[in-house]
RNA sequence: GCCGAGGUGGCGGAACCGGCAGACGCGGCCGACUUAAAAUCGGCUGCCCGCAAGGGCGUGCGAGUUCAAAUCUCGCCCUCGGCACCA
């Protein structure tokens, strides 16, 4: 083994050179071991000398392992971070684990352990491999969210949420997962509706719940003005949040023998211009007027069709989609337009949580409604026409709402243009109070129970006397017992822990009983980052000092699969932390970046359970992290990801190795070669100096522009095109003369914050060659491009004849148009295509880069 | 069906603003070094015709705009992601 501190080579050495040989895994441990002893990365809250930079990336769930994927995402923000501190900025990049999560207790109910245990295990074997690849994580402010220290807060602003009307508890049908219990609507995915976690088909169950006041955010959360977020990102969250128009508009129920009628059917419609087409109501099966508007002779039928549509899964509700269902209740209601009796049907086409679970159904102005006529033999009547179509029969709902359309069999509204038609309706009925304009969002309130033992407990105590009483302050936290019974089943243990389950009435001092489901776990990562400041802080979840001077954070990067969860509970969060008083921002996340998905090398998603997980320790010991993290940053596109191959890691490595060998031998002609070499295209000492520094200056020019625009591909690139200079002129006359030297000094400082190991072993031999003390090269401020230098002093410029390429020619840096295209016409090639003839026009393109010549005939 | 992203050599990808298509890397072929192999170094490598000089064709498909289109417009096809009867 060589030690590593000596120098190299001998300046101006001849012959043979002998270096020591690149060795990453010496290398790398010795360095990391030293920035940490250092403190060279720790982060210091309280310097508000410099300006700050709060750069994050979403932490990871510590299912074990550490894979590729995990790599992925946080090598190019790592190098981020390492490129805004050489800029100067007093960079804050913290990690921790999001702890609470399902398969902990899939694994302790499998292995009968207890989930701490086991995500504690995971945790230490994850951070040993933070630490190998050279993150500059600042250790000190780990958060770790199944600690007490950190859940007790959630407990904290659970309790201040409900007293803000924030957090309600209702009774509801619920998205209901066989093995996790209770979903939030985000959590339910794909046509299928199946869980985000187990993939189990979902179905519904009628629940009393948590919930929070999500959707009162709703008009705020879709608005994204000061934040700079991807395009797909803020149109998915939109999406999400439906935001739609149109007028709510009430019905009435219709006296006959079997019941007064006189209720009140309000309905939501985004088309109020289609009232008089109107020909039948439909309420979904959940619709607390079901059993007062069923006739005794329909009885049997409604009631059996409401059971069905309550037992059945999501998944059958869709495989019986081409056919309409429904059954007719008996009873009519009042058209408040025309006092026309319509029918009133039940069908689970309507669903119970959007609008007011009912609707008036116009079929001839709506595909869904137009079938279910059809399929039962309800009445049709069109009321918008194009023009010239005012009787053309319908054999299909006549849905387009273009703005040349009018109404038609409208009453008094008949002939207006529809849109204006639709608003005249609704005037005249906000008059006698039956309508008015609204709005709906489908986003839902967030529900927030879970029956799992691995969460935050609720802090809510139940007593026979005082009912639902949250737990004071002062008892924070509710603490998970440490021992946890399984017994063999799914079911929450919390259910059978009468320690934990009996409990004093804080009111009444009388028995009562906890709360047994927990939290969420998408509540962690709601506020995480506030946490990150002052993590061990006891007396509050925040420190406000720090918030105020840090947050919001500068960079955000995480994948676009948290689209409408962890990404949009965030900004939830943050505004109901503001509206609590606490933070004096809007939104969590300034800037934010999407990183593509590593998968499989199968194309799948990588899963223990698929065998086709990339462990990165083994890329490690063969090929070092250096080599590693520059790989996955040369593979594409970061937004992109795709399939894993190892194919091309190799090239990295040699890259790098390249790298150390111009480093340390600029002379070594490989292998004996004793003289210097000749230099290319017959250039003289000057003009090759002039090109290594033109180079030089010209990659730093590029590889800034490429980290501050997330392109670390073609930055990795362009070093490389930058090493292939420098190896051309290795063993030239003008190998290790100053301008070698600087170019050598610019290539490890931009190589740093990608491969800051080898960089870093680098650096310091070469300080050391030169008696100068040590100083890290992370430490050392980003280098200025000289732009004179960076500005080749000729350049080619391709010629085309009738935008085909034909020529090119060398000219001077300054040359100007006229010059250039005399210089153009000159070229032998070019008379020779002209063949006596004059050109029609000269292009002379974008800056003098290109020549045009056309000519005709 | 609706919304979003994309389609470029054998492969990953580059070309950011309409101006040399294929940077960089992998793979492949040839050569140097070596007893040999590995490593290293050098050359070639979109397809077709041609000994060559050179020419033709090429960015999913088809039209169009332009001196000039991977890039802009229109119409299709395909892949991936999201949504799922939202009235």
């Amino acid at each position: 083994m060589t030690t590593t501190s000596e120098p190299g080579t001998k300046a101006g050495g001849r012959g043979r050179s002998r270096i020591d040989r690149y060795e990453p895994t010496v290398i790398e441990p010795k360095w990391q071991q030293r920035w940490d002893e250092l403190g060279l990365y720790e982060t210091d809250l309280e310097d508000t000398s410099r300006p700050k930079s709060y750069i994050l990336t979403m932490y990871p769930y510590p299912s074990g392992d550490l894979h590729i994927g995990h790599w992925y995402i946080v090598t190019p923000t790592d190098a981020l971070a390492r490129f805004h501190r050489m800029h100067g900025e007093n960079v804050f990049f913290p990690i921790g684990f999001d702890a609470f999560g399902l398969p902990a207790e899939n694994a302790a109910i499998k292995n009968g352990i207890n989930p701490l245990d086991w995500t504690m295990r995971n945790i230490e074997h994850e951070r040993t491999q933070f630490r190998s690849m050279g993150a500059v994580f600042d250790w000190r402010y780990e958060v770790v969210t199944c600690e007490p220290e950190f859940y007790r807060w959630n407990q904290w602003f659970f309790l201040r949420l409900l007293e803000h009307g924030l957090a309600y508890r209702r009774r509801s049908p619920v998205d209901w997962c066989p093995n996790d219990g209770t979903l939030a609507r985000e959590q339910v995915e794909g046509a299928d509706r199946h869980c985000w976690r187990c993939g189990m088909p979902v179905e519904k169950r009628d629940l009393e719940q948590w919930y929070l006041r999500t959707t009162n955010y709703a008009d705020e959360l879709l608005d994204f003005s000061g934040i700079d977020w991807p395009e797909p990102i803020k149109v998915q969250q939109t999406n999400w949040i439906g935001r739609s128009e149109g007028a709510e508009v009430v019905f009435t129920t219709a006296p006959d023998d079997a019941q007064p009628g006189g209720d009140e059917l309000r309905v939501f419609t985004t088309r109020p211009d289609t009232l008089f087409g109107a020909t039948f109501m439909v309420l979904a099966p959940e619709h607390p007027l079901v059993a007062t508007l069923t006739h005794p002779d329909r009885r049997a039928e409604v009631d059996a069709y409401v059971a069905a549509a309550a037992r059945r899964t999501e998944i059958e509700r869709l495989s019986t989609e081409r056919e309409k269902t429904g059954v007719f209740t008996g009873s009519y209601a009042i058209n408040p337009v025309d006092d026309e009796r319509i029918p009133i049907w039940i069908a689970d086409y309507v669903l119970g949580g959007y609008g007011t679970g009912a609707i008036m159904a116009v079929p001839a102005h709506d595909e869904r409604d137009f079938a279910f006529a059809q399929r039962f033999g309800l009445a049709i009547r069109r009321v918008v026409a194009a023009p010239g179509t005012d009787d053309e029969p319908l054999d299909a709902a006549f849905v387009s709402h273009a703005d040349d359309e009018h109404l038609v069999n409208s009453g008094e509204f008949s002939g207006l243009p529809a849109d204006e038609g639709g608003r005249r309706i609704v005037n005249a009925l906000s008059k006698r109070g039956l309508a008015k304009a609204t709005v709906t969002y489908r986003l839902r309130d967030w529900t927030f129970s879970r029956q799992r033992y691995w969460g935050t407990p609720i802090p809510i105590i139940y007593c026979d006397r005082d009912g639902v009483v949250p737990v004071p302050d002062a008892d924070l936290p509710v603490r998970l017992p440490d021992t946890v019974d399984y017994g063999g089943r799914g079911e929450n243990p919390l259910n059978h822990d009468e320690s934990f389950l009996r409990v004093e009435c804080p009111r009444c001092g009388g028995p009562a009983r906890r709360e047994t489901d927990t939290m969420d776990t998408f509540v962690d990562s709601s506020w995480y980052w506030f946490r990150y400041l002052s993590p061990h802080k006891d007396d509050g979840p925040i420190d406000r000092e720090l918030v105020a001077r840090w947050t919001p954070v500068d960079q955000y990067t995480g994948g676009a699969e948290h689209a409408v969860m962890h990404l949009l509970y965030s900004r939830f969060w943050t505004k109901a932390m503001r509206d609590l008083g606490l933070v004096d921002q809007d939104e969590p996340f300034k800037r934010l970046f999407n990183q593509g998905q590593i998968l499989g090398a199968d194309g799948e998603r990588m899963s223990k359970s698929r065998g086709n997980v990339q462990d990165p320790d083994d890329l490690v010991a063969k090929y070092g992290a250096d080599s590693v993290r520059l790989f996955l940053m040369f593979m594409g596109p970061w937004d992109q990801g795709g399939p894993w191959s190892e194919t091309g890691i190799e090239g990295v490595y040699r890259f790098v190795r390249r790298v150390w060998a111009l480093a340390l031998d600029p002379h070594g002609r490989e292998p004996g070669e004793g003289s210097a070499g000749p230099l290319p295209d017959g250039q003289d000492e000057s003009a090759a100096r002039a090109a290594i520094r033109s180079a030089a200056h010209r990659t730093l020019r590029d590889v800034t522009q490429d980290y501050e625009g997330f392109r670390f591909n073609t930055m990795v690139a362009k070093l490389m095109e930058l090493v292939n200079v420098l190896q051309r002129y290795r063993g030239t006359s003008v190998a290790g003369l100053s301008e070698w030297d600087e170019a050598i000094s610019l290539l490890l400082l931009m190589l740093a914050p990608a491969a800051p190991h080898v960089s870093e072993e680098l650096w310091a031999r070469r300080l050391d060659a030169r008696g100068e003390e040590w100083r890290s090269i992370h430490t050392e401020p980003w280098p200025v491009v000289d732009e004179r230098a960076a500005a080749a002093e000729t350049y080619e410029v391709p010629i085309q004849v009738n935008g085909k390429l034909r020529d090119r020619i060398e000219v001077p840096t300054g040359i100007s148009e006229i010059e250039l295209e005399q210089l153009v016409l000159a070229r032998e090639r070019v008379r020779e295509l002209l063949a006596g003839r004059t050109p029609d026009r000269v292009i002379v393109a974008g800056g003098r880069r290109l020549v045009n010549v056309v000519v005709r005939g």
